[in-house]
DNA sequence: AAACTTAGTTTCGTTACGAAACGCTAAAGT
DNA sequence: ACTTTAGCGTTTCGTAACGAAACTAAGTTT
């Protein structure tokens, strides 16, 4: 097909090109700036290894093909590892690496952000009370 | 637009519905999960004020259009508040508001994040260019 | 054989993001 | 009087990300 394997075609993208100020906020954002990464990666920090399905019903809301392709996009950026169990039914986990858990306090001020500064508007969605 | 209004109406969308556990990560990514939100916001919490173009200079790589569209969804998340001075020609500039400014501490773990552990690359792999 | 489990993939529709061009107001240059 | 410049965007159109729902595939249990 290709000459020299372009499938895995290094996609560590060019971060920032010249001239530009390169700026932390803007590279962190480069690998964890997707809507579920930090969730995933949450999940990940609490529980160390989890399967497809245990991840999915951790989060809760997302589908399939977005935790799929989430996960996919984790590990390429080197956050996160898959091993396949060979066991029957087979077995994959997911685990954080040494790179991803070393998003540790960022995930921990998104938790505490959003724990003290967004209130759960516990529904039933006629609670206007703020 | 201070005063009521009904297309406003959501006020605060339903961040979590009932039964699934509520997770501070995620009720921060409700609103600041876009891919420009956590940027925009640094260059507001350094600089304190700042114009549209100025902004736009400070992010460096952002369209007039997605600046527009993210600024009116920061403004409608009450994180940033957008005044228009009536000046020749016309002024318009852009702050944080409280909510905004407490990000502070998110905004800054994932700049430590992103200076630590995210090189900026300088473009090898091919230097054909510049 | 039918149903279930795990771990996804496929299809298709909607929303977010991007590049480039254009719009508007008003001053300033020629 | 025109053209250019500056500030602050909007419009148009194309691609990428996200989502809902159905489906696949290997093996297991009923």
């Amino acid at each position: 097909m290709t000459e020299t394997n372009e499938e895995y075609e290094v996609t560590q993208m060019p971060i920032w090109s010249a001239g530009e100020e390169w700026c932390g906020v803007t590279a962190s954002m480069q690998l964890i700036g997707k809507k579920w990464h930090p969730v995933i990666i949450s999940r990940l920090l609490k529980h160390g290894t989890l399967r497809f399905n245990q991840l999915q019903d951790e989060i809760g809301d997302i589908t399939n093909k977005v935790l799929s392709d989430s996960l996919e996009d984790l590990q390429q950026k080197n956050l996160v590892a898959r091993t396949v169990v060979n066991e029957k039914p087979v077995r994959v986990e997911y685990e954080l690496t040494e790179q991803g858990k070393s998003l540790k306090p960022v995930i921990e001020a998104l938790h505490k952000w959003g724990t003290t500064h967004v209130q759960p508007v516990t529904n039933d969605e006629d609670t206007l009370t703020q």
